[in-house]
DNA sequence: CTAGTCACTTTTTTT
DNA sequence: AAGTGACTAG
């Protein structure tokens, strides 16, 4: 038996011992939510409940399988047979027994957005939509707004008219690609990854049967990170749990940065009106940071426009005051981060140090550097391994032996044989579901394509191993791949070797292909675990995760806060979350740079500020440090300490407000660039400076 | 119909 | 700096 009392602190303990009825848990950065599930996941069986009625939805399927380690050795390893993933990875568990209840076949083919995107594509030119219009939205632009439009559960008007009003010119067109997407997916027996959730919420809807065998068969039902479940999820975890299940749902408000693809807080605030005799319980003692990396975070969620009841107090020491080092150009930061690390790495771990930036490819001069210096690194986060093109092709081998009808494969495949391109494969396509005589016909006289009919028909393959199965694909796949990448080879075929490496974990080629495009690769499955490494990684996929050293990076204005991000009205302090994300990963010292300078995509260097986020913290947070043109470091004083940030909000009242411009329509100000000079954003237009009497304010 | 060339932009975050 | 789209020769 485990001694919760003496492990778990009040609040935590009555998170753990409430097995009955709905509970919330509102579980503030570093206050041991991940140990409050570990332990009421033990304490579940320990009490023997059988663990196959346990359900954990997580945001990793990694994250699950951890949980759950970790509890099995509270226990003594008797954790199998809990259910544990991603809400994707769970909908897709289900689909595969009842995907003919909703009209599909159960060897339904999972596409990732560059799929999606790809099907638009060819959409839009068979259907000769928009054919020489070159405005036209390009494929991204539309699929995102397509998913948006889903996610967010709003009219394809509506949607267009928030982010990006200047294509609702379109907007007749855009609906045409939407229908015809939908239909296509259904013809070829794929699904995205929205499919996925709204498929198993119809299938809960139209076989009540179905729904009431689930919630038997997971009685109890715990959701990690709910304030980034969006609506069908939320809807998918009300129907399963029931009025009164057995639910555990974990949260922060404040932690919410996941509002682009559809997550809601209003999941975690209606949950109490969904679950009417529900439980609220609260984790507001932080045991991860010090004391001044906690008051720095606290300071960013000050200046939210929602306001956050719950104050975090700090169980640890006082510790390291953050710093904010200023440096001359995004050149310098990266080698005054990489001196850092050194001169950390002599105190901590490799391990337990981490930089983490705002998107992928700030981390690309840091890794010029790291790698100068010697020091290993793992990136988390941006381009994904399963992405890469030459991932992509063999993957489309595997894709078409499992599923036929995947047209998109089909062009993968044939496209890499010369002589072959859209056209040709299209009649092949056809012909292979009709009498099959154009097929036969080129199988007879082109033995390339007559290799792979014979992988796709000789239906003993399947039965194989994944790996034996990829070996045999990349037998055919070979001699393209050397004519195709021949500059870039060794880079590419090391991807590949990791694939194998993958794939020889699975016995059962449906769930080795689901995985690899429903969770995110470890791209370094061939390294020595035990070696050590610095992390960097995107503060999205540095969630649930913490270090004693976090350094962050490109903390400058249109940066961090993305410019981009300002387009959404909501945008804003989603960014302000993600920066509190990001600070709270700290557990001893917090290092934050600002380069003064940065080079733009032309090669040019352009003047930068510091973020606004920075600007209106508090300054009795943080020491501020420079570097000086002689290449130190200078401490720099506050002389008026808690001031100098009203001064530079004072005249700045008007920031983030929307205004009106005769040419360039409704636009937000970003910017003051004196009392009589606005920067404006202009949705369509880009940036543009303004006198103040042109514009006219909302 | 395929495949090669040239000019043009674009660079968030992820299941 | 790469990835798209348009155009054209074979």
């Amino acid at each position: 038996m485990i001694d919760l009392e003496k492990e778990l602190n009040e609040a935590q303990f009555e998170a753990v011992t409430t097995i009955h009825g709905p509970v919330l848990v509102i579980a503030g950065a570093g206050s041991g939510k991940t140990r409050t599930i570990v332990y009421r996941l033990a304490h579940l069986v320990d009490l023997g409940i059988n663990p196959s009625s346990i359900l954990l939805l997580t945001f990793t399927k990694k994250a699950a399988q951890e949980m759950l380690l970790r509890a099995g050795k509270l226990l003594g390893a008797k954790m199998e047979g809990v259910v544990g993933g991603t809400f994707h990875s769970f909908a897709n568990f289900i689909l595969r027994r009842f995907a003919k209840e909703i009209g599909y076949s159960s060897d339904f083919t999972i596409i990732d957005q560059s799929d999606s995107q790809d099907i638009i594509k060819q959409l839009k030119e068979s259907n000769k939509i928009a054919t020489k219009d070159k405005s036209f939205p390009k494929k991204s632009t539309i699929f995102s707004l397509i998913s948006k439009m889903r996610n967010k559960e709003i009219p394809l008007d509506e949607t267009i008219a928030s982010a990006s009003s200047h294509l609702l010119i379109y907007l007749e067109d855009i609906e045409k690609l939407y229908k015809l997407y939908t239909d296509f997916k259904k013809e070829h027996n794929l699904m995205d990854y929205d499919d996925l959730l709204f498929n198993l919420e119809e299938l809960f809807l139209s076989r009540k049967d179905i729904l009431d065998f689930l919630k038997k068969r997971y009685q109890f039902v715990m959701v990690d990170e709910y304030q980034d479940t969006n609506l069908v999820q939320g809807r998918i975890i009300s129907y399963l749990a029931g009025k009164d299940g057995n639910i555990m749902a974990v949260g922060d408000d404040a932690q919410s940065i996941y509002s682009f693809r559809g997550a809601t807080v209003r999941n975690i605030l209606d949950f109490t009106n969904i679950f009417k005799n529900s439980k609220v319980i609260l984790l507001e003692k932080n045991y991860r940071s010090v004391q001044s990396v906690l008051d720095f975070s606290n300071a960013i969620l000050k200046n939210a426009t929602e306001k956050y009841e719950k104050r975090l107090v700090a169980v640890r020491e006082k510790g390291i005051r953050p710093q904010i080092i200023r440096t001359i150009s995004d050149q310098t930061q990266a080698v005054l981060v990489v001196n850092k690390i050194i001169e950390l790495s002599r105190k901590y771990p490799l391990n337990e140090i981490a930089v983490l930036f705002r998107a992928g490819y700030q981390s690309y001069p840091v890794e010029v550097q790291l790698n100068r210096a010697g020091i290993k690194y793992k990136k988390f986060g941006g381009l994904k391994f399963s992405e890469a093109a030459h991932i992509k092709d063999v993957i489309a081998y595997l894709r078409l032996i499992l599923n036929p009808a995947d047209f998109l494969s089909w062009q993968r495949v044939f496209c890499l044989i010369p002589k072959i391109g859209p056209k040709t494969v299209k009649r092949l396509f056809d012909s292979y579901y009709s009498d099959k005589n154009y097929l036969l016909k080129v199988c007879k006289s082109n033995e390339k394509v007559a290799k792979i009919f014979s992988l796709m028909n000789d239906s003993s393959v399947k039965t194989l191993k994944p790996r034996e199965i990829l070996e045999k694909v990349f037998e055919i796949y070979e001699p393209y791949f050397k004519a195709e990448y021949h500059d870039d080879y060794p880079r590419r075929q090391a991807g590949l070797d990791e694939l194998m490496q993958l794939s020889s974990t699975y016995t059962d080629l449906e769930a080795f292909l689901s995985d690899i495009t429903l969770e995110p690769v470890e791209p370094y499955a061939l390294e020595d675990p035990l070696e050590q490494y610095v992390t960097l990684s995107t503060i999205h996929s540095a969630k649930g995760l913490e270090w004693d050293v976090v350094i962050l990076i490109d903390m400058v204005e249109d940066r961090f806060p993305s410019k981009l991000s300002q387009l959404e009205p909501e945008g804003m302090e989603e960014e302000r979350r993600l920066f509190y994300v990001a600070t709270t990963r700290a557990r001893d010292r917090l290092y934050i740079y600002s380069p003064k300078t940065l080079v733009s995509k032309t090669g040019e260097p352009y003047l930068t500020s510091v973020s606004p986020f920075i600007e209106e913290l508090d300054k009795r947070v943080f020491d501020e440090f420079k570097e000086t043109y002689s290449g130190n470091i200078r401490k720099v004083s506050h002389k008026k300490k808690g001031l100098l940030s009203e001064k530079s909000t004072n005249n700045s009242n008007n920031k983030g407000m929307w205004c009106n411009h005769k040419v360039f329509g409704r636009g937000k100000i970003i910017g003051i660039i004196n009392p009589n000079k606005y920067k404006v954003y202009f949705p369509g237009f880009g940036t543009k400076v303004l006198i103040k009497d042109y514009v006219e304010i909302e």
